[in-house]
DNA sequence: GGAAAGATTGAACAGTGGTTCACTTCTTGG
DNA sequence: CCAAGAAGTGAACCACTGTTCAATCTTTCC
């Protein structure tokens, strides 16, 4: 009984974001997650108190396994510019691979509680670059700066350079070493 | 009879931007426009034929007055250091003015009509800055780069430093000499 | 096997806010 | 001074969705 229940949280949750990699948040009204998990759309709220709720959920796992595949393919690496080409291929190519689901995760309207989930999201990348940043200043392979910043800066050119792609419908696979080497300068990574 | 009519126009748009300077998109219902206009909620049906397209003439005017004056202070530069520097402080310093302003236009959700505006907005941005950069990169001062992504990158740095901030109501003074730093690495602007 | 406990159903409800429209008020031209 | 017509009014309308709830079905355990 327990394991159905749970197993019915599960199925929302998955159903959730399958349709908003398919058509965004935007496609996620309760009805439309209720009907792919099978359920009736009254079931939803005896697993979830609000939409809301549901969805911040829903952001924190999506988020969560964005920043760790990031972290993974980071932490194979040694160097702060090897970390930081890393974290750009890596994010990048996720988000070209699914852009519908990057677009709703970076840019899309949705409520103000879910919002703020994303504020996180994007915090916890900033903080992760920060982290790669502040080593290598530490280490003298970076020059001195704010390494909140150049991160908390370095997350929003990313996240434009591949929003207005997203959004166009136009998918450059040149961007990405582009975009590192923006970023190896931004950083102060010498060539 | 003419010229009472595009008064009434005019007065609505101003009152449209008044209250997106004070409360926001969100608190921009048409009753609440309309009221500051002096008018009744159904008239401003006389002037927009829906409240998509009056707020993308919103936005249009208000990222025109943003990107002009932007570009004025630009221009008064000669090197493409000193006009970047020029967008840094200029962007920064208007958002940071107006906080819930620069918050709407740049990342607060709106209707997916007005969201296309705010698009063709960073795009202006990114567009002169390219510009310079171009230029920086056929003078010579600046390195061998694609100027539209390096621009791009910038336009999504600048939004992100500033956005979060806004949300979080924390004014960084210190954050514009550090941006500008980082975006003279990025570009390759020499020291 | 049966009855209590609880999950499931899906149609009805409710709040919101953009939009409409029959009516009033005002300007204009003869 | 008076039609004619345009602009203005604001309450009613409607569409859209998140949310609720009484009825129904399932599971569990004595």
């Amino acid at each position: 009984m327990k394991a159905r229940l749970s197993a019915a949280r599960e199925r929302i949750l998955d159903a959730a974001l399958e349709i908003m990699a398919e058509h965004g948040y935007a496609g996620c009204s309760i009805a439309a997650v209720a009907h792919r998990a099978g359920l009736a759309t009254g079931s939803v709220y005896s697993h979830f108190p609000a939409k809301a709720r549901l969805f911040t959920e829903v952001f924190r796992v999506a988020c969560q396994r964005e920043v760790d595949a990031v972290s993974r393919a980071a932490a194979r690496e040694a160097s702060a510019g090897a970390r930081i080409a890393a974290v750009i291929e890596t994010f990048a190519g996720r988000a070209l691979q699914s852009p519908r689901l990057a677009y709703a995760l970076l840019a899309e309207p949705v409520d103000a509680g879910v919002d703020a989930e994303r504020l996180r999201f994007r915090r916890a990348y900033a903080e992760l670059i920060a982290g790669y940043v502040a080593a290598g200043v530490a280490g003298g392979e970076l020059p001195p700066q704010d390494p909140d910043l150049s991160a908390t800066a370095l997350v929003g050119a990313l996240g434009e350079a591949m929003v207005g792609p997203l959004a166009a419908g136009v998918a450059g696979p040149g961007t990405i070493p582009g975009l590192t080497a923006f970023a190896h300068r931004a950083l102060g990574v010498s060539t």
